[in-house]
DNA sequence: TCAATATTTAGAACAATTCTAAATCCAGTC
DNA sequence: GACTGGATTTAGAATTGTTCTAAATATTGA
């Protein structure tokens, strides 16, 4: 993915809901887009100061919202641990490492559609999601060999 | 379910994990008890005050604590919200309304058994939870009628 | 009755996030 | 290129939900 073509999408997006294109919107996200492993506002921050060191906190929170609210990035939460950030918009779920706290995409399946369940009746699903927990395929690993 | 009763189940329960049944945490499981909304631990106490006007809000805390770790009482969470409490111990999930907040039980069916969701060669799945969103009856109710 | 232990309590501390208000940046106009 | 209004960034204060601390109180069982 070439910056540019990067850049050109996040402007369009941005522009979409009247926000400009600024370098600190363009490194947060390419943050996201480069280690898609979930990290929290306080990772992103870290991550980002790598290579512009003067960005602030609250400007990371200030563009992961913006972010999020121009549809380029999504929220995950887990129990009472901090947001997680996620740059993939495709439909999928989640699965929580119990060892290894690691967050990890799941696609949904395109063949079986909706999880097999009756809603009682009068609820009007809109969406849903899975969290599944257990073991990470290294944690899973490691677990064999003890 | 009369009071001796829940008392003779709560005090077995606790006394495994080897805590005692104090007047604080049969009035905390009694509010979870009779209103199954899923209330979140400020919610308690304003309801456990009503009754118990000297019990303190580090002691709803501690006896909700109690009570999770007896497993009599599961904690639900939902985005960043206050931790919410439940007290049916019934495998089932949860809906969330997006127009009033309230959060529901969602029996799994008995029929169907996991989401129908492969996972990725080498996870080692523990559990899952679905959090469906939407509108629950009464206010989908609502909607209908504007 | 007494000592050991568990529990309750008020308030301090904490972590994640949001808010505030001033400084800075930037796009479009002169 | 300088000017201006609105958007953005920033540091730090405030807020929320929760956990920790240490002292007071209650309970158990010898
Ligand atoms: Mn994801
Ligand atoms: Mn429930
Ligand atoms: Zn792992
Ligand atoms: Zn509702």
């Amino acid at each position: 993915m070439h910056n540019e073509f990067v850049d050109e999408q996040l402007n369009e997006r941005l522009a979409r809901t009247g926000s400009r294109l600024t370098a600190q919107r363009r490194e947060v996200y390419s943050v996201l887009l480069q280690k898609r492993d979930h990290p929290s506002a306080e990772e992103v921050f870290i991550r980002a100061k790598g290579r512009m060191p003067d960005i602030s906190m609250a400007t990371v929170y200030n563009c992961l919202d913006t972010l999020v609210k121009c549809g380029l990035v999504k929220q995950v939460h887990h129990d009472r641990g901090a947001t997680r950030y996620c740059s993939n918009m495709n439909e999928h779920h989640h699965f929580y490492c119990d060892e290894c706290g690691g967050t990890y995409d799941i696609d949904t399946d395109p063949e079986a559609g909706h999880p097999a369940m009756t809603l009682p009746n009068g609820f009007r699903m809109r969406s849903f999601e899975i969290a599944f927990s257990g073991l990470c395929p290294q944690c899973a690993a490691k677990k064999r060999h003890k």
